[in-house]
DNA sequence: TTGAAAGCGCTAACAT
DNA sequence: ATGTTAGCGCTTTCAA
């Protein structure tokens, strides 16, 4: 009935209200001016921002001071279980420090990641955590070149030279293959993500080097064409099918582990019975799944937390040097590992 | 060496360089003016936007359209399997209509999401998705009072009034007893969710009233206090110690419903020889844990999608009626159930 | 200690 | 069809 179309107080009312110019007023609500004014202005400046419900206009702040305290944070699928806990991680820091959070998915879809950074850098983003970075990325290059303060998580790009936080795929392959050689296993596969990742790419060669090393045969591999259930069960399908004498397969993360073990029953092999499995990542619920899943452990949470960290640090002093951190993990042994059947 | 703070171009740096004032440069870019302007004009702005890189301040932009294009979502943690589906209805259908997704997290605690609110509406978002509403909730009072466009998701208010997406819970839960009351279950009890939440709350009375209608004794419950698998296993714990007849639980979601397998399990109580457990959700992975989840299934996306295009609906017209949107899932049977033993 | 004035980058009457 | 002008709400010199 009443509440004719009531705009939300600005300064001015404020300033009004506690007979102030609205210059006093803006000091006087800013931490950091407030004790340039006077004690008892101060306090009717207060007094009357919080009888008006007064709230700052983050806009027309962020358009003067030139920082919209708002970060952007682009990943391929929230959806998969990797993805919440990092994001969670970097919005927990980013909270503590006063800044939101955009999100984004793109799909693994250049053009739709494209679109997103560019939304995102109309709304002025002060900074970007992007989780989606292929090996070879026009932009992230052009992203570097523009300026924007920009740490990668999870995956990287080849040349380097970017901030980036990865899981320390190496070590975790070799942790991997080596369970299995301990175990028995002499004829291992590798089921990869999709190659243009850093990660699927790491993961694979790491898989490479270290059964060379152990002088293991084969070595064979197929590559999935996404990072989830169904991708590795067509992949693990197709290496099965080709390499029966496989005794374990390797996988690119624990969604096509779980792919690679579906496969595997689909051909009347049970895991671990006739099939070991290695995931990656220890996802939520990788200790619940059938049979509960062997895995390379990744802090996925603090993953994201170090990459806002990096952030901030980069977003306070735009010339620090590009680094990248390495976030290792140990294998956890699980029930999808055990000695070959023979 | 060069590229010495180098600001990023406006408007006004494109209008000088085709040779027009910004005011038609600001017509010819925008997509709702551009037939007012000259079609070589129009060409040589587009140009020139293109030759300078040119990006519209969407702050700015914001600040004189009063509207910011972005909206918030707040969850109490994403890090929970059942929001990152919801999420990612809500962000496909915004990302559509042009609009970005701010996201936080509350930990269901009513201090945090005061001040999560308080910060998206200093961010000046257009709207809100909040899937962290109580029963009693004051946060959202105020928010309607103050005139926020609001759509409450997944949970919602006692008290009505307000537009909300939420599963059906009622014919969820009469599924789940009917389905066990029908495998012949005569002692089921029901391992609740917070209390404090509108569907914990439902879901325990259309449990109440399900196993009155069938005649069903007891309907012994325990409330968890969060709606993981913890909370899930302490409830239990205590539900099966006091009520150690109980062939049959169903749990308010499928996180606590493991957490109730789980405390089975330390009882020595295998399920679902021993004990049939049903979820509630389908969440991602319920169909691979062990044993796969009997569960109710909730289309996750659809009720993010859901939400966002009502919360489109009442920025475009404030005035529209709050409506309550019951999405309804199946009962989705797998492994978790069985007749009881004896 | 406070006020005056300028301006962040943009859009939208209004005028021409 | 284009230019002029005002102003969104705020912070920050500069002056008093």
């Amino acid at each position: 009935m009443l509440a004719a179309e009531r705009r939300p107080p600005r300064l001015k009312d404020v300033a009004d209200l506690a007979g102030v110019h609205v210059s006093t007023a803006s000091r006087a609500l800013n931490e950091r001016t407030a004790r340039l004014v006077n004690a008892d202005t101060l306090e009717r400046v207060r007094q009357a921002a919080s009888q008006l419900g007064y709230r700052v206009n983050g806009m027309a702040r962020a358009l003067k001071m030139r920082r919209s305290l708002s970060i952007g944070m682009i990943v391929p699928d929230i959806t998969n279980p990797f993805f919440p806990p990092a994001v969670r991680g970097a919005e927990d820091v980013l909270d503590q420090a006063g800044f939101s959070l955009l999100i984004a998915s793109t799909d693994n879809d250049p053009v739709k990641a494209r679109r997103q950074v560019a939304a995102m850098l109309e709304s002025q983003v002060d900074g970007m955590l992007l989780a989606m970075a292929r090996r070879e990325d026009s932009l992230v290059d052009e992203l570097r070149a523009g300026g924007t303060p920009l740490v990668l998580v999870n995956r990287t790009i080849e040349r380097g030279g970017v901030t980036a936080v990865v899981p320390d795929d190496d070590n975790g392959e070799l942790q991997a293959v080596e369970h299995l050689h301990t175990l028995g296993h002499r004829r291992i596969g590798f089921v990869s993500g999709p190659l243009f990742t850093s990660n699927a790419a790491r993961r694979l060669a790491s898989f490479g080097q270290a059964t060379q090393r152990l002088g293991l045969a084969g070595g064979e591999w197929a590559e999935a064409d996404a990072f989830d259930e169904a991708a590795g069960r067509r992949a693990a399908s197709v290496l099965l099918a080709e390499h029966p004498d496989t005794t374990a397969v390797i996988a690119g993360n624990d969604l096509l582990a779980i792919g690679v073990i579906e496969a595997a029953a689909q051909r009347g092999l049970g895991c671990p019975g006739d099939l070991s499995v290695v995931g990656f990542n220890d996802m939520r619920l990788a200790s619940r799944v059938s049979p509960p899943l062997t895995t390379v452990r990744v802090p996925e949470y603090d993953v994201g937390t170090r990459a806002a960290e990096l952030l901030l640090g980069l977003i306070a002093d735009p010339g620090r040097r590009p680094e990248t951190v390495l976030i290792s993990g140990d294998l956890i042994v699980r029930d999808s590992t055990a000695p070959p059947r023979s």
